[in-house]
DNA sequence: TGGTGTGAAACTCTTCACAGCG
DNA sequence: CGCTGTGAAGAGTTTCACACCA
């Protein structure tokens, strides 16, 4: 049997009201909030990670004095095809011309009013050590909007200490202090063992989205939305293509070429 | 060369017309029964990245003493529900034992099968900025099994300089390091203007995967895999959701304030 | 008995292809 | 005429539910 490790640490009873029915019921992380009668997720979730990249684009050639696009060379531009950026597009409204394209400035607009751009989200990193000093100093973070505002260590002799202009707090202040400063976005850049006790206090101090770096499933209430970067996973899954090409190629040729005997299943 | 799979329905002959430069994105994964050997059909993407999820559980538990799981343990802590785990497992294989549920090293021995992980892959980082610096540091990076083995920068003050171990090289010296080293997997941490010009050179150099971390759509020839982890885009994706969650409550309330239209609604 | 493995249904996302408008 | 916007077809994923067997 398996010894399962501790979950959530109490302290906010969950204001959970979907109960599962399924036994030991995985969260769904579905994208949308459950069987919500209203509340449609008018846009895919897949979409709005495009959205995101057609908004860089788009202000990249805003920048070099562009006015109008066409699907065709705004979708080549963010490497998708021109079908799937008009339905993307095709989600937020009709702002384009017919014959014409898209005018880059409202373009622009309205991707910044769905993705929420138009008001600052403030940022607060947990776990200074590199990846969180890296991210700390990246000083308001991607472009304008995402200002940090809060840093969190346990380490005694980081407490204090200014990085990137912001001196770093201890982690049992992480609720209080993210109350206080309006905190939105908490960014999780410890070690695995750390990360649910630290997402645990993230949202105690009022925290809705949280941008995990730890290798670790999160535990959170409903109302919280949770990102994963996972490097391991990443290398792996390149890892897995690399094996399969590999596979593939001995398959028909045989020969490996390096010397190192390949390993890949027959 | 890899015969390219046509999927289209065999009675709608539509002939390729247009010839988008696709990102190396989740475009071909089937590659089946060319090779012909035993194993699978091709394992859907969005399983291979839960596999690597699975492994990491699985270590952790075989670390703890645990010789077999069920499927709703595993699950549970993998953060998806039995049947969705079940599947995955599925496509590699049938390594469960009905009433009982799987053996810990046997699964673990088969993930790491899979997922190429019984070879090691070389890694390169180029950008010893903060965060390459960080990813350098990683020392070993992810577990065994990638091994950082050389690092690329401009700077002249940072060339011979040993981070983590490694010194690091010039950019120029990209191609030559990496086929000597036979490194396979480049990771990108430039700023985005320079990545282009830096994956070009890691694929001369023999790198077939890549991961990149600058804000830019890579171009690459189509036997080199990309993924891409994109800050600003995790960042504007919660956003995303914080402001239709906003926007819901509002709606709600009954408060909108009509001015612009308004997204969603069933 | 209890849990795996899997066909098939349900659902989501992508691509096609073309109507319609500037 | 050229390009957007979109219904509909297609491909990929997830969920269901149950046969099957250690």
């Amino acid at each position: 049997m398996v010894a399962q490790r501790g979950r959530r640490n109490g302290s906010a009873p969950a204001p959970r009201r979907a109960p599962e029915a399924e036994t030991a019921g995985a969260a769904e992380v579905a994208s949308t909030a459950s069987a919500g009668a209203h509340s449609a997720r008018a846009i895919p979730e897949a979409a709005v990670a495009r959205l995101a990249v057609y908004l860089r684009v788009l202000s990249a050639m805003a920048e070099q004095g562009a006015t109008t696009v066409s699907s065709e060379e705004l979708s080549t531009a963010a490497g998708v095809n021109s079908a799937k950026l008009r339905k993307d597009l095709s989600y937020i409204g009709s702002y384009g011309t017919r014959g014409v394209g898209y005018e880059v400035q409202v373009l622009v607009g309205q991707l910044e009013r769905i993705l929420g751009l138009t008001r600052q989200h403030k940022v607060a990193v947990v776990g200074i050590g590199n990846l969180g000093h890296a991210l700390a100093n990246y000083g308001g973070f991607p472009g304008r909007g995402f200002p940090v505002e809060a840093l969190f260590d346990i380490d005694p002799d980081l407490i204090g200490v200014p990085v990137g202009g912001v001196p770093v707090s201890h982690l049992d202040d992480i609720p209080t202090v993210c109350a206080e400063r309006g905190i939105s976005i908490g960014v999780i850049a410890t070690p695995p063992t750390a990360a649910q006790s630290v997402c645990d206090r993230l949202v105690a101090g009022g925290v809705q989205s949280i941008l995990n770096f730890a290798p670790v499933v999160l535990q959170v209430p409903e109302h919280v939305e949770v990102r994963k970067v996972d490097l391991a996973v990443e290398l792996q899954i390149l890892s897995f293509h690399v094996a399969r090409r590999a596979a593939d190629e001995a398959g028909s040729a045989g020969t490996t070429a390096d010397g190192t005997k390949d390993v890949v299943v027959s």
